[in-house]
DNA sequence: AAGTGGTCTAGACCACGTC
DNA sequence: ACGTGGTCTAGACCACTTT
């Protein structure tokens, strides 16, 4: 195993990848323990010969992948408990059929200005009365792919009264015409009531994968919406 | 609308932090549409008065988060369908159990050296044929948390058969023993079996959220994991 | 008080992809 | 061929923490 070899001799591949892959082989390999102190940016520098803006480009990647821990003055340490990250893509639904090579095709079911449920105004905000109510669903090659249950607040998008969403999505319409900047989104399972059933041409107490997302515009809620997804849908991703 | 003010004038936020601000700011009131060609980062250094390696930094960061698009001598664009990340964090199970407040313990339920059934035997390639089968269940504050089925490659980690899995979960043991370069993930919604329900502590037909793991250590596979939570388990995340 | 990472700069060379 | 982003460097100053 080799010491201190001055950057390993690989091609192509930029500078900070072949060091962070240095570092990270000696991590795996336990030269370097969980928990333990990594030598310091200037120290690694000089043993890979490159400049120290290069080894610290290597583990800031590292360090955001969780692997490692960085502090000021206290050093970078390879991380106890590696909390491994997985990204899932949140695409636009049309986006998401047409990329499964199915056509796209989606049907507003009911549009309404109402007093949202208890449960809906609660994760808004009390501050917010004005919302329209959208049910809509989304299909796939005509099979039903998401049924949508929507709250607008139409404070945040007056705009949002004057579009009928028969030939855009609410979810398209919305990312071009109120964007916002932060959100929360939480997956989980659920049995179908019969009427999503009969909706997702399912069978009542179906398992399906449900959706609930609320995104604010700074500090504006603009929309909740909960997805039900069609029978056997399934998320997938890599780490 | 100001047009060229060198570096706003906030404070305490790295300048590349502002400059990625300032970027996203015009982003998102249609300064530059989506589609739409940024100037290019010798020009934005200059009109922010900074370097380019800085607007470098915050334009890298905007493309990671998949907010503009960048290609050598082509510029960088207004993302068309900015796809939003929604990044989950994959903890070891204790830790996951511990953090909502409750006690951790689990229990191994079953252990055999077996012939995987054909949809595992699949999934980790044909050429592995030695896997240990660990069936067991994850508590939280004594309730079940997780019902998990694992298949093991005896071949990628001889040591396993060695451990006994009763003091440390499989999970964690492996993290430690056997750290994987990448995997696959999959969520999804199911009906509880009669016999998961038990496990569970719940009715038949109860939908649960299952996740699927396979993880590989460069080619070798390491394991496939079937993890199917209690019923009303949610996954959250922020965007 | 001192050491470590975080950031910034000015300049340079290079790789890629468009022209 | 040429322009743009990708990377690298050497040096500098600063912010945060631990000692």
């Amino acid at each position: 195993m080799n010491e201190a070899s001055p950057l390993a001799t690989v091609h192509g591949q930029p500078t900070w990848q072949v060091v962070r892959a240095e570092i990270l082989r000696r991590i795996r390999a336990r030269y370097w323990e969980p928990g333990a102190l990594i030598p310091g940016e200037m120290v690694l520098a000089k043993k890979f010969g490159c400049a120290r803006a290069t080894v610290n480009r290597a583990l800031r990647d590292l360090a955001e992948e969780g692997l490692v821990e960085r502090r000021r003055k206290a050093g970078t340490r390879v991380a106890l408990h590696p909390v491994r990250k997985a990204t899932l893509e949140i695409p636009v639904t049309r986006i998401e059929v047409e990329k499964r090579g199915a056509s796209y095709r989606h049907a507003v079911i009911e549009r309404e200005t109402a007093k949202p449920p208890e449960l809906v105004a609660s994760k808004l905000g009390s501050g917010v009365k004005k919302l329209l109510h959208l049910r809509s669903l989304h299909f796939a090659d005509d099979h039903p792919f998401i049924y949508e249950d929507r709250w607008v607040n139409q404070v945040a998008v007056p705009d949002v009264m004057k579009e009928s969403f028969e030939h855009v999505s609410t979810n398209e319409w919305l990312v071009r015409n109120a964007p916002f900047t932060h959100g929360d989104i939480t997956f989980g399972a659920e049995n179908t009531t019969e009427a999503e059933a009969q909706l997702l041409e399912a069978h009542e107490g179906d398992a399906i994968l449900v959706i609930q997302r609320i995104t604010w515009s700074e500090k504006m809620p603009i929309t909740f919406v909960r997805l039900a997804h069609a029978p056997g849908h399934r998320l997938r991703t890599t780490i």
